[in-house]
DNA sequence: GTTGACCCTGACATCAATGGTATAGTTTAC
DNA sequence: GTAAACTATACCATTGATGTCAGGGTCAAC
């Protein structure tokens, strides 16, 4: 199938599709014209690469294991695991800093809050 | 006093100081020179978007109310109350999706590991 | 009169994935 | 044989605050 077949099987933009086979997350072979040429086995590579994308994972990260994935299941691939306890520090890091700012933030409407009803009161 | 020693007495860069002056929330005399000049007013100021920025606001939410609360208590700057709810919403919508993805990802490691203690044990 | 420490503006780079646009060649359906 | 639909590459834009560099003034001390 050609690239725009792959989009609409896949929900993919054909913008999405090229930038992922610069990232090395998905490969083509080409017609004599130049137009991409997909296998039946690309829809599916690419609903994986959207499967971890979803995850939160990087093209990048994806692109370090990705190929393992595909030809063995994940749990024999010791590029997976790293990468995501990695991902699960990082985003540790990121709720707890957004948490502390959801903190300081409830604590200045309350206050501001307090000093409307005094305004009130008086 | 010029732009560095006020960079000097707030900790921000020179570059992100201009930057303030940009985006309408820092003002600044000029010299015959065309160098900066700024009060000690200055100083507070810088602190007072400091402390907005660390709240999380962008420059551009920060603008909306500096100039009232730089001359005015908090609590009299009806523009300050509906950024922060906003920014709150913004933040548990943010915080809740980072969760779900944290979620997902734990969820497969539990997976993975399970899977190889299963080999192990086989 | 020169060195070094300031200051100025303007512009590009960052990070990441995606959207959009321009220009051009190809295929398909009528 | 032509119009519509598809594809190709290449490039710019987005988001936001900041870093950094280029190229050039200014000023003080020596």
């Amino acid at each position: 199938m050609r690239i725009g077949e792959l989009a609409k099987r896949t929900g993919v933009s054909i913008r999405s599709l090229r930038y992922y086979e610069l990232q090395g997350l998905l490969s083509s072979d080409r017609e004599e014209n130049g137009y991409r040429v997909y296998s039946e086995l690309a829809v599916e590579q690419v609903n994986t690469i959207q499967f971890y994308i979803r995850l939160g994972l990087s093209t990048e990260e994806i692109a370090g294991f990705l190929h393992c994935v595909l030809i063995k299941k994940e749990a024999f691939c010791e590029q997976v695991l790293p990468v995501y306890r990695n991902k699960l520090e990082q985003l540790d890091r990121q709720i707890a800093q957004l948490e502390m700012i959801r903190a300081n933030l409830k604590e200045r409407i309350a206050h501001l809050q307090a000093e409307a009803t005094e305004a009130t009161t008086q």
